[in-house]
RNA sequence: GCCCAGAUAGCUCAGUUGGUAGAGCAGCGGAUUGAAAAUCCGCGUGUCGGUGGUUCGAAUCCGCCUCUGGGCA
């Protein structure tokens, strides 16, 4: 059946492999410290830091997406940050299977893997494996997309449910980001997301001997921060990079054109907004993915998973 | 000092011929399997500026007061 021929580029997802030991995981909402607190780390057991936060990957975005400077990243070794063009459309399965290539080429060898960042799902890929998915031709992908801005997600809701009722059943009406997914996913492969969802990956790291940290501050601190930090991203050219990034020219529709900052500066830049205004965005557009980033930690997370309030000294 | 217009949710404002109020934004909670900084769902009691009056009943009509705009002196 078309199993056998969709994209084989996710087999070693499937496969046995080395898990990493002795992993030190520290997740937690944007601005919370997490990154000063890896790097201490880091440089007291001499580890090495693995981004798990999907806009960090990014290049030219430095400032913007609060990536550690060069100075810190100096400090000890980092792998994943801004190894990605904004040109790319980056995702999940393709930051797991860069971890998998530092694996296996030996980077985490004798050190302690400190994996750091904001990125709920790539904590649960990470941690908990992620289901092999097929390979999504260009053309069955751009269809969807394109019909789903055309005519809406409750459109393509009832298409959904007459070839997959079972998967248009889980999802809400509006919903047309995953509903689209579901879509692609059955007409690439010919089979239900929910079957190629009932299979999952493996893990990457052995749990047994992992240690996991959330740092989660009072909210008003969190807001504190978030306000603070963009000011000082605008001093130290977030405004060049999205400039630079608008010279690119690419679709909006990329993830990295969503980074927050990109649409509220891009917009004010062009005149179409104050600065003022748009910056206020922008730390608005922060606080709501903080919280968002807090519920996901606060009820996707296992018990397994220490909660810490703010920077404290982690063993 | 006089005239006019306002004063309603944290903010910007709606509120039909009087029947004790509702949108957007913000905020809060939740979902989350290759776009996840994405995408989506749910949550609206607030001395209707104050005070007196008319009325069975006032955010709504009338008087006075306070404050804020604008205008005339």
């Amino acid at each position: 059946m078309r199993v056998a021929t969709s994209g084989m580029q996710n087999s070693g997802e499937s496969e046995g492999g080395e898990r990493v030991k002795d992993a030190i995981l520290i997740a937690g909402p944007t601005a919370s410290g997490k990154s000063a607190l890896a790097l201490d780390l880091a440089v007291r057991k001499g580890g090495v830091i693995v981004n798990t936060d999907s806009m960090q990957v990014y290049s030219v975005l430095d400032v913007l997406t609060a990536r550690p400077s060069a100075e810190d990243q100096a400090r000890a070794p980092h792998y994943l940050y801004g190894h990605v063009s904004p040109a790319i459309a980056y995702s999940t399965g393709a930051w797991l299977r860069d971890v998998m290539k530092l694996i296996a080429d030996g980077a985490l060898e004798g050190k302690v893997p400190i994996f750091v960042g904001g990125t709920g799902l790539y904590f649960r890929a990470l941690v908990e494996g992620i289901s092999r998915m097929p390979d999504i031709p260009p053309s069955i992908r751009d269809c969807w997309r394109g019909r789903l801005i055309e005519e809406g997600p409750e459109a393509m809701h009832r298409i959904l449910a007459e070839r997959d009722p079972q998967m248009a059943a889980r999802l809400k009406l509006g919903d047309g980001q995953r509903i689209v997914r579901a879509l692609e996913v059955l007409e690439a492969s010919g089979r239900s997301i929910l079957d190629w969802q009932g299979e999952r990956g493996r893990s990457l790291i052995d749990p047994a001997n992992a240690q996991f940290f959330v740092i989660d501050p009072q909210r008003s601190e969190l807001v504190r921060r978030i306000d603070a930090r963009f000011d000082r991203m605008l001093e130290a050219g977030a405004l060049d990079e999205v400039r630079a990034l608008t010279r690119m020219e690419l679709d909006p529709a990329l993830p990295a054109m969503k980074a927050i900052g990109v649409r509220e500066l891009q917009a004010a830049d062009a005149g179409q907004m104050a600065f003022s205004e748009a910056i206020l965005r922008a730390k608005i557009a922060t606080r709501q993915y903080a919280k968002r980033q807090s519920t996901w930690f606060r009820n996707q997370l296992g018990p397994e998973w220490k909660r810490i309030e703010g920077n404290q000294n982690l063993a």
